[in-house]
DNA sequence: GCACGTTTTCGATCCTAAGTCGAAAACTTC
DNA sequence: GAAGTTTTCGACTTAGGATCGAAAACGTGC
């Protein structure tokens, strides 16, 4: 049985989640986009793997963020002999802009052009993913540059849930949890003025659970009565 | 490359969480104990696979739960050729108690015995899974019974988090999601007397994410400013 | 029958943290 | 210097979890 590891990458980009795919050159399904990836070597674990055929197929070699998403298995997913696929959520910071082949590009994951076999699920399954994983982790570490001013993290945060988010709140939820930290700077203002605004950096690296977003928290005194 | 499928089915009984572990009876890791599972057939999805392996050598048909954990893929996981691994997380309510093989046994899975290859690996992952799927998820009603007192289910839920956990608290939080309804029904008093407790049972099939969970809400008001 | 221990239930209060608003600060251009 | 822009910060509101204690409803023992 063969067994393959796909990458569903996604970055933010002109306040859309987009997502790398590249046009199939072969049958079956020529013509229509397809998630990077490929099979799984006898010598390698999944993610080991995908992180391979990333750098090799398409020269993303700097991903911020990989993660496990989910095994895709229908037996009838992909014509011909059967096929599982490990399904892998990949994050590109705002800022770096990866050379990609000829036959790759980005699409909005809202707007996806033909997909091949079950890509698309897999897409969505990617996406929101990302979304949940805002409210609760330091995800956006791997979305946000290095260095960035709230207002571009309220942006990339708002393309990212699809909806508003006050910049207000936004740095005051990041700041209470300890990952975000001015880092001295200030960006110069736009064309149109303004007052010039602090850059801030996350203090975290790596995506990490935020503890305390739990409910039923343990208890703060630690009262051993008997329950 | 040969693809199993394995689970770890947790259940909650004497004030701890266990697992369903049964003994091997072949070579290699001969005597050690292991998660049920096998190998995933041509024609069948990796969920349709373990619920039939499950049913067929454990007699467990009546999961309350099911959801992937994650793949398993390190090289040398096994030894011998080449074995990728689906794990699952499986629950069985408190009051059921399905009959098991003679091989097989629970196990607390904070006194673990020992366990062949990786397979301790993946039932720590499926406690912690399962520990924080209950702060966010309804993934309580496949550890509880049909119908409960509230102080069963507290006890459930201090078993399964590992600490105390409030009753009152545990009953409003879980009331306020509109997950938590009476029966109507009293549950006759224990033999040291007290207050007759009420019958209450979840509103919900099935284990999904509540809503209101995540931080960094839409708007309540649509105000459609520019952002 | 009545005091006592036990367990459940419920309201009241506290507190943490998120959501909202508006004013002040710091820049630009005209 | 006036007007327009954008950022920043404090203050307030709201939501919801954590905690406490009293009342309710039972049994038991005297």
């Amino acid at each position: 049985m063969v067994h393959e590891v796909l990458a569903a990458v996604l970055r933010v980009r002109s306040a859309t989640v987009q997502v790398l795919l590249w046009r199939r050159a072969l049958e079956p399904h020529l013509g229509r986009w397809s998630l990077p990836g490929g099979r799984l070597r006898i010598d390698e674990d999944v993610e080991t793997s995908i992180r391979r055929q990333l750098a090799e197929k398409v020269d993303v070699r700097k991903l911020s963020h990989v993660e496990q998403l989910a095994v895709f298995s229908a037996p009838d997913r992909v014509p011909g002999p059967r096929v599982v696929a490990t399904a892998f959520l990949g994050v590109v910071p705002t800022d770096v802009d990866p050379d990609v082949p000829e036959d790759t590009a980005w699409h909005s994951v809202d707007n996806l052009p033909r997909t091949a076999f079950d890509h698309r699920d897999i897409v969505l399954r990617a996406r929101d993913r990302l979304r949940a994983k805002l409210s609760y982790t330091t995800i956006g570490s791997a979305l946000a540059p290095a260095s960035f001013t709230i207002s571009q993290l309220r942006d990339i945060y708002s393309a990212a849930l699809g909806y508003p988010v006050s910049a207000t709140n936004l740095q005051r939820v990041l700041s209470r949890r300890g990952v975000l930290e001015p880092t001295g700077e200030i960006a110069p203002p736009g064309r149109s003025g303004g007052r010039p605004a602090a850059l801030y950096a996350f203090t975290c690296n790596g995506v990490h659970v935020t503890d305390a977003f739990a409910v039923l928290k343990p208890p703060t005194r630690a009262r051993q009565r008997r329950t």
